[in-house]
RNA sequence: GGUCCGGUAGUGUAGCGGUUAGCAUAACUGCCUGUCACGCAGUAGGUCGCGGGUUCAAAUCCCGUCCGGACCGCCA
């Protein structure tokens, strides 16, 4: 290799030398005269003089933006009172340039990066992946792969690759299909987790799984959803919840240690699905601040407030004081989550002005001292079905946090355990039980016997979540490994016998052949590296990214293929209306 | 499937009923020996996303559509 460093290897200790580098033109600065280069590797810039009688002066005359170039020359400290800092208190006084490669004129300047339009930047993403920011996130994630390996190897986890043509499953999300060339009208899936292969695993006894599976669900995409992510996915036989926890929690501080040089204080806080719901509105509250609502359904219980009265629930957040505008912003997301309304009163003194206050008035003292609200300050209700009231007010929590910066003054990372998810969910669509977490999942034992009751809604899985900042970044639950409990389950979601076997069969013969007790846990890999890396969207931390239509703008997929193919793989594609 | 925001030279933006469609940057040409967002002078570059409507007149107002983004539904 003819180049003799990395830019950003070079310092004090070259000045003197001879250096080769190898890079691309970021800019040039050319005084007539004399000309400035600055060139740019992965690690670094560093500036390059050419000077008019040099060997290097013709062609460093027809650099342009991003060509690319090998420049050997002699490194040197600036004159006095032109070192800028670092790298900048040093400069290369070229002997030669070479041009390995000419571009054109990028469609976009690399230094606007962020401000230019996300379309353009993910047509062009290999130019904007020249761009430190990115380099910088990609190196971040690798660095993430490496301490989780280290981790999970020194721990005596097997990493164990699993198909990515497998099985379509009815359940979950919608499946990617690939069809069956060998079987014609036959279909594999993509996995939207090798959730079964790794459960095999364990009643094969490799006793510990790990793997950073790629998966697909062909599903709508959000900034932090993209068609086909990566998980890093685990299980272990033998376990408790606990063990499970006690592991995740050491291996996410590691990760956090190596990679950021940042302690996460262990254990972490941990609270029921209910506690969050109810305190929160969300079952991944990011507690990076604190804000909670406070409960007065009793205080309107039956009161003069027609849309109180009667209401499940109705819970309080105390907002800053805000204006009409900011109120009017609030209501439509708590409609959006399905509030009928936002109702909102300001203190004044020790009593009430403004939206609902003429109905409050009975109840402002014990308002004041359950809410703390400051003079000013603005109470935000909601009301109705449990449910749908903290849901609705947690999303305006998370506006208030973005309008007043309200995690600016909390920890930079907040990690959490979400435990206690229902085991059964009642889906109002279908008038149907459906499992919240999937159908594997064990039941607390003293709640089994609640299976098939008027009280099966309460049975409490043993799941749990982890929450980053108001990220759901992982996700597990013990298995259940008794198929007569199995049997339970899939009778309650009303899966027949016959059904289980159609779908499941393989897995549910392998529980009958000795399946020892076993648990594990996905992290949302690309969501816990976009967390880490401060970046606001998946996309930014995935090389190759799709839009939020699932459309590769860069490599233009998906696409039409021919009528050959298609023939070939048996397919015949319908027109669209 | 739904809600909201946006689309004007390569890029980022101003203009919001009558403009020669402006500015910055990039590009090109010339000048320039210590710049570092180099500077100076000049040149070129626009189907104002697309279609329809209202109007004497539309980048501007209305409707539709396409594209981009955020969110709801969906995502075990």
């Amino acid at each position: 290799m003819k180049r003799t460093s990395y830019i950003g290897e070079l310092g004090q200790a070259q000045v003197g030398t001879t250096v080769t580098l190898q890079g691309w033109v970021n800019r040039r600065r050319d005084l007539g005269g004399l000309i400035f280069l600055e060139l740019r590797d992965r690690s670094g810039t560093v500036q390059v003089q050419v000077e008019p009688d040099s060997a290097a002066f013709a062609a460093a005359d027809t650099l342009r933006a991003e060509y690319v170039v090998e420049v050997e020359g002699r490194f040197q400290a600036r004159p006095e009172g032109q070192r800028k800092g670092g790298l900048a208190d040093f400069e290369v006084i070229a002997s030669r340039v070479t041009v390995l490669n000419a571009a054109r004129t990028p469609p976009f300047e690399l230094e606007k990066g962020e401000q230019v339009a996300e379309d353009i930047r993910l047509k062009y993403r290999y130019l904007d992946l020249r761009r430190p920011e990115m380099q910088r996130q990609l190196m971040l994630r690798s660095k993430a792969v490496a301490a989780v390996t280290a981790f999970l190897d020194a721990e005596g986890f097997v990493q164990v690759e699993t198909p990515m043509l497998t099985k379509s499953t009815p359940e979950g999300a919608r499946d990617f299909l690939v069809p069956s060339r060998l079987n014609p009208g036959e279909f594999y899936a993509l996995p939207q987790s090798p959730q079964l292969f790794k459960q095999l695993l364990m009643i094969s006894g490799l006793d510990r799984y790990y793997q950073l599976a790629r998966c697909f669900r062909d599903e709508d995409l959000r900034a932090d959803r993209q068609p086909d992510f990566t998980q890093l996915d685990m299980e272990m036989s033998f376990v408790t919840q606990e063990d499970v926890l006690e592991v995740q929690e050491r291996l996410m501080a590691h990760v956090f240690r190596v990679v950021l040089d940042t302690e996460l204080p262990l254990p972490f806080p941990r609270l029921s699905y209910h506690e969050a719901m109810d305190r929160y509105g969300s079952d991944k509250p990011d507690l990076r601040f604190d804000l909670r609502f406070v409960d007065v359904t009793d205080l309107f219980r039956g009161g003069e407030f027609a849309a109180f009265a009667g209401a499940e629930t109705v819970k309080v957040l105390a907002a800053p004081e805000l204006t009409r505008k900011q109120i009017d912003e609030l209501e439509r997301v708590a409609k959006q989550n399905g509030a009928k309304g936002l109702a909102w009163v300001r203190r004044e003194g020790d009593s009430f002005t403004g939206g609902i206050s003429k109905f409050v008035g009975g109840q402002a003292a014990a308002l004041l001292e359950r809410s703390g609200v400051q003079p000013g300050g603005t109470l935000l209700f909601a009301a109705g079905d449990w449910k749908k009231a903290v849901t609705a007010l947690g999303a305006v929590r998370l506006a208030l946090r973005d309008l007043f910066n309200l995690a600016a003054d909390g920890p930079q990372f907040h990690a959490a355990w979400v435990l206690d998810f229902p085991q059964l969910e009642w889906d109002e669509d279908s008038g149907t039980w459906t499992y919240m977490h999937h159908p594997f999942t064990a039941p607390h034992p003293e709640d089994i016997p609640l299976f098939g009751t008027d009280r099966q809604g309460e049975i409490r899985a043993q799941a749990y979540d982890l929450v980053l900042n108001g990220y759901e970044v992982g996700g597990g639950s013990i298995r259940i490994h008794d198929p007569a409990v199995q049997a339970q389950m899939f009778q309650a979601i009303g899966f027949s016998e016959a059904e289980a076997q159609e779908k499941f069969g393989f897995f549910l013969d392998a529980l009958e052949y000795g399946t020892p007790p076993h648990g594990g846990i996905a992290w949302g890999f690309d969501r816990l590296v976009m967390v880490m890396a401060g970046a606001g969207s998946i996309r930014e931390v995935i090389a190759f990214p799709k839009n939020n239509r699932g459309v590769d703008l860069m490599a233009q997929a998906p696409s039409p293929v021919e009528d050959a193919q298609l023939a070939e793989v048996g397919v015949v594609v319908r027109d669209q209306e």
